[in-house]
DNA sequence: ATGTCTACTGATAGTAGA
């Protein structure tokens, strides 16, 4: 099975780029992020077209996530639980033998800016939220963008970077929290040293010189990462495809037995 | 080194957000 988690910016500019991907690399769930589109208008008939079934949460312009699978899956939850003034950003389903959530966690913006406070607490809320309706002992995944590096073997800028948006030991400390509750950066288990990233700014070139971040991530319990055989950041589709426009992100994806 | 992309609007260029 192949789970994968990926942040589109834009679900009406990237349509045809999503249907390459799905078409290329044939995921069984996908975790998507940054909507920017109304429930009612998201094209569920395209995605039936190419043999998957959508949940949404999506609002007017900015955020929203879907979960997209082969099999339906049954509705958890949508959004966080006092946080919904601060965008559509979680949704979660039961699959048969998996519980998936995924997010679309707040940037931030500044470290001066009121929504850098507002990110951190938003953090603590997905934590509580954890720790009120998931179980560490069952196969469960939680992925998305979470607008973290965790380490600086995660960023371009290395250890330098320590202190900026991102970067901080306040965010960090928030990332590390989800991990105490017992889930597993799949990633980072399976390539202990891996300096993969997975967004680039699409200004000054940042894609090509390198000058990107790990801030996708894929976490599992304990007995989902026991069945990882294989994860990938798929940077080949954060080039342009057949003059299609890629999103700023990659999608990851994992292998599962 | 800020050079892009997306979606929105008393739209048709400018702004906000990432």
């Amino acid at each position: 099975m192949r789970i994968a988690t990926w942040n589109i910016n834009g679900l009406k500019a990237r349509l045809d780029f999503v249907r390459l991907w799905l078409e290329t690399r044939q995921p069984d769930i996908v975790g998507l992020q940054e909507l920017k589109t109304q429930e009612e208008a998201f094209p569920h008939d395209v995605f039936e077209d190419l043999g998957y079934h959508a949940l949404v949460h999506g609002q007017k312009a900015w955020n929203g996530v879907a979960i997209l699978s082969r099999q339906p899956g049954e509705l958890l939850h949508k959004g966080l639980a006092g946080q919904d003034g601060f965008g559509a950003r979680l949704i979660s389903a039961r699959f048969d033998d998996l519980v998936f959530e995924t997010v679309y966690c707040p940037n931030g913006k500044t470290l001066e800016h009121d929504d850098f406070p507002r990110k951190l607490a938003w953090f603590d809320d997905l934590a509580e939220h954890w720790r009120t309706h998931h179980d560490p002992d069952q196969p469960t995944v939680l992925c998305g963008d979470f607008n973290i590096a965790p380490a600086a073997l995660d960023s371009w800028r290395g250890a330098d970077g320590d202190g900026s948006l991102f970067h901080t030991a306040e965010e960090r400390r928030r990332f590390d929290a989800l991990l105490a509750l017992g889930m597993h950066d799949l990633y980072r288990a399976h390539h202990p040293d891996g300096n993969a990233f997975s967004w680039w700014d699409y200004r000054g070139g940042a894609f090509h010189r390198g000058h990107g971040l790990r801030i996708d991530m894929l976490l599992g319990t304990s007995a989902v990462r026991d069945r990882v055989e294989a994860v990938e950041i798929d940077r080949e589709f954060r080039k342009k495809q057949d003059g299609l426009t890629a999103s700023d992100h990659a999608p990851v994806y994992a292998d599962l037995r």
